[in-house]
DNA sequence: GTCTATACTGAGATAGAC
DNA sequence: GTCTATCTCAGTATAGAC
């Protein structure tokens, strides 16, 4: 089984997200990362199923916290109190992130095949939220639905402070969180 | 220009849905659809840019068919009035089209690469409805916010029912709007 | 319509850690 | 000896250039 942190596999995700930033994504070729990072084409695809999945794995932590927060909710709450006390639970978390998360970001935004890979990570981090809400007897419809009303408003406060750090994240989730509200 | 009604086109569709429910979308080749469609491979890519998007052109008329509701809908409604208004406004059409549609999502949901795409496109209708939303004076973050919950809600009320014919898709509508609106 | 680059896969071999 | 990571070699299919 690869390791998860093996020394390869971060020298890799760093060569990729530098050459796709010096030429872009697709001008940047599989065996170009592997040679910056030392190793084989081969060893590339071996530590990451496709092109793509090298700038998508540091979302276990993210899904752990947001699930942890979500679990250990104080009961009585209704789902959406639940959610966006799990997201702000995760902002500084975020914040620590941010030197790496915003040039991330920038080569997201960039190229749609990345944009296409990051919305199937969102639709993943919704359907884990969506089953840590049901194990707090929300029913399956309404987790499902409370998760992807969340997940729309805590993805575009993150990607707009990764654009602009001022106002904060903390600042952007209230926002969004009126703004949810305001349409119930 | 391509037609986009034109008879290799549909052959084409008809060819790829059908390999792909026989063989699986992974082990067919576009060459193979090609084929059955009584045309060289480099047409197929003439017509399509990529393989998955052989499966996904039927939407501008349910874009078209929304977003004119949206503009047409009566003054003083809120944003998820005009949502689910414009859903229902389309329930006939999607009625007419599911002996292809049932069909077309099931291969979609045995395949991950389909399934990428497809949020990609919901994303693209999100988008719009929002903008035809911004355009009766709801503000950006409100018309972004309400069309992804109402996205959610649509897309779960149109796949349930494209595997379970009853309750009708009115009726899962109802549900849905109905679950949406509790949780705010 | 032809040619080619590159993403990705599979099988087998090597080398080091345990 | 097993297990894990890597490399080597050979190949197919997509997609884009010409």
């Amino acid at each position: 089984m690869v390791q998860q942190g093996s020394e390869a596999r971060v020298r890799l995700q760093q060569a990729a997200i530098e050459l796709f930033r010096e030429h872009g994504y697709d001008r940047t070729t599989a065996a170009e990362i592997a040679a910056r990072a030392g190793v084989t084409e081969r060893t590339f695809f071996r530590h990451f199923p496709d092109k793509r999945e090298v700038l998508f794995d540091g979302q276990a932590v993210l899904v752990d916290a947001l699930t942890a927060s979500i679990a250990d909710a104080p009961a009585g709450l209704k789902p959406l109190e639940i959610l966006f006390r799990a997201f702000r639970s995760v902002t500084q978390l975020l914040e620590n992130n941010r030197p790496f998360s915003k040039p991330r970001q920038e080569v997201i935004s960039a190229t749609p095949a990345l944009q296409e890979r990051e919305l199937t990570k969102l639709e993943a981090l919704s359907d884990a939220l969506a089953l840590a809400l049901q194990a707090r007897d929300v029913s399956d419809l309404q987790a499902a639905l409370a998760a992807r009303a969340g997940m729309a408003a805590f993805a575009r406060a993150t990607i707009s402070w990764l654009e602009k750090e001022k106002p904060s994240l903390a600042e952007r989730l209230d926002l969004a969180e009126q703004a949810l509200r305001a349409l119930l």
